[in-house]
DNA sequence: CTGAAAGCGCTAACAC
DNA sequence: GTGTTAGCGCTTTCAG
């Protein structure tokens, strides 16, 4: 099999580094096709070679050092460009243990909070100059300790995290060789900034507007209720209905993992809700998908508002009332308190609070 | 004058050559504070010391080589244990050239086909012991090369990626260090394995439905007319029409970035089309939202169909007729014919064809 | 100003 | 079997 030009350069110019390529491929170490794909990079030894100077020397002038005589570090850059060097980012990480890279675990990607959240962290961080890189707890507690895990072996600088649905141990987050920030659900035990909304005003404002479509059987779903955003939500539940002076009925609060049941047996219980209330954003299709199975008319027999930033609402059937979340922002605050803390500039152990959008549509107007 | 260090891979818009220069310039000192976080991780040589032994025997008995006293390796890995150890895998990247991570670069992230599809590509690298990184181009060709370069940097592997809207040029996946397997928009002037739909056959079987319905004049939408889906999903539309021996009519082919304007040209146009084919899932929302704004009913005045997938089609208003991809098996093929690559027991340069699925819903159904 | 040398954590060829 | 040594690419003392 004849090799690209390339490739015949590189052993030729090379050999030793061949022999001992091929030495792996006896150890069966590397089989062949990895070996192949690697190409040989330039490093800062081979200008210091072309030039006849010491790598410590290039070194330093590729780093721009006070220390160097102008004419040789114009040369060497010459030189550089000339060979197309690139700095070996993985040596550096060694040299330096830092990686100039930020993990981010969250419950879910294809969840439209988590997507946009990240958009905002990656732009930050993007800019800042740091790689961004994602991991997925899909809710288990299991998989965001193996995620922490791995990231912290591989050295990244800092984490931003959002807990899983399941996760009630926290060790895995204390004591961490690195920066830590939480955002949407957060844990109080665990030390270090956090960015969130103000959970408990906006579902406030939520049940809030749906009492004043005349509902008064306010059912609230949520998940998990160890989650800090369900705590707070149903907060602002109850605070909204005692404002208006009307008893919290606790049969319409349902908080259960078999969601799809739980919605339905709302409906056979004594009370039937006449609003649905949900606290996170797998809750609203569900929610939509069971009221449509039952033959319940939107919102003639129930109402329907809550927390979700599916950027389709508005085209549901009927138009969604939800409490949005500035997305971009957190992700954005987030990545800024947490690259503060990785360069030392950090203040403190910040909280930063946004505010929640409320857009009200069809779903909860009665009339 | 120096940058801090971090801007440094921020540097895009000046030319490449200049930019490498720069790069090296404004490498800058480390900041302290950001070491303090680092514990002084236990190594191999702490085990060895503590042992009375020589690192590379430590090593030894770690790795479960054979040529070990079955005693040592125990006592090596009692202390391993006690102290915690962990093996650090940037040195280990820095020794063997490569990272057990792979690189995955999608347009956007909170496109639900992508989403869905990474879910499949970690399912299959984690099992196969890969970290995957995930990256977005937000559908820019400068961002997508950024991406390129800084995954090939930090010595990736092996490269997942499903081109953005505008990528025109290919240098960028050319003579790459490491594997590339290019999965949904694809492109021919670059060889490796790849994984797609059936497109044609997608459009077509949605296209036939249409025509089913007594739709004549059926548009469709799509944006950059160079993507390898938009080419295929076009010719699936014309071999239905031409199955059904009804002339194409040019005008309702609507190929254009500014989507929404053009969507509502097309209703100003001397051929009212009775039917909306959109092939992105970008397109479904907007032409819901243009046709809601022009007071036209669906399906009645115009039915709608197209390639999407998002989860919610069932709940629009009306439930909207798509065409759905395996999301999740694509990812997994893509990452499985990947690793193969790396690891070198691919078969060739394969391409792996899927099947779409047609959920028929309201939105086409004109009775 | 520049070179030589050490070392980040780990593996592997080569002794003994 | 195990110790010694070298080296992955880079930065950083420490001498000149």
């Amino acid at each position: 099999m004849p090799l690209p030009a390339r490739e015949r350069a590189f052993i030729t110019t090379i050999p030793e580094s061949f022999a001992l390529n091929i030495l792996h491929l006896i150890a069966g170490k590397f089989n062949k096709s990895s070996v192949e794909h690697r190409k040989n990079a330039v490093t800062i030894k081979d200008i210091a070679q072309q030039l006849k100077m010491a790598p410590s020397t290039v070194s330093r002038a590729l780093r721009g050092s006070r220390d160097i005589n102008p004419a040789t570090r114009l040369l060497v850059q010459q030189v550089a460009e000339e060979l197309r060097y690139t700095p070996n980012p993985i040596a550096l990480s060694l040299k330096e243990k830092r990686s100039k890279i930020i993990g981010v675990i969250v419950p879910e990607i294809a969840n439209n909070f988590c997507a946009a959240t990240i958009g905002g962290i990656e732009d930050y961080a993007y800019r800042k100059g740091y790689h961004v890189v994602i991991f997925q707890s899909h809710e288990e507690y299991e998989r965001e300790v193996q995620n922490v895990r791995l990231l912290t072996l591989r050295r990244i600088d800092g984490l931003i995290i959002s807990l899983a649905n399941n996760t009630r141990q926290f060790g895995h987050l204390e004591g961490l060789p690195a920066p830590v920030v939480m955002f949407d659900r957060v844990h109080d035990g665990i030390a270090g900034p956090r960015v969130v909304v103000d959970d408990c005003a906006g579902a406030f404002n939520g049940v809030t507007h749906l009492l004043s479509q005349g509902c008064r059987n306010i059912a609230i779903l949520s998940m998990a209720p160890w989650l800090s955003t369900s705590q707070k939500r149903l907060q602002g539940y109850r605070d909204a209905l005692a404002a208006h002076g009307i008893p919290v009925n606790e049969d319409l609060i349902v908080q259960s993992c078999e969601t799809e049941q739980a919605i339905q047996q709302l409906f056979d219980g004594t009370v039937r809700p006449d609003a649905l209330f949900f606290s996170m954003e797998r809750l609203a299709l569900m929610s939509l998908r069971v009221l449509k199975r039952l033959g319940l008319r939107i919102p003639e027999d129930v109402a329907v508002a809550g927390f979700s930033d599916n950027p389709a609402s508005d085209l549901f059937s009927p138009a969604l009332t939800t409490i949005r979340q500035p997305t971009f922002e957190i992700g954005q605050r987030a990545a800024e308190l947490l690259i503060d803390q990785i360069e030392g500039t950090a203040v403190g152990a910040e909280t930063v609070q946004l505010s929640t959008i409320l857009d009200i549509r069809s779903s909860s107007l009665k009339k």
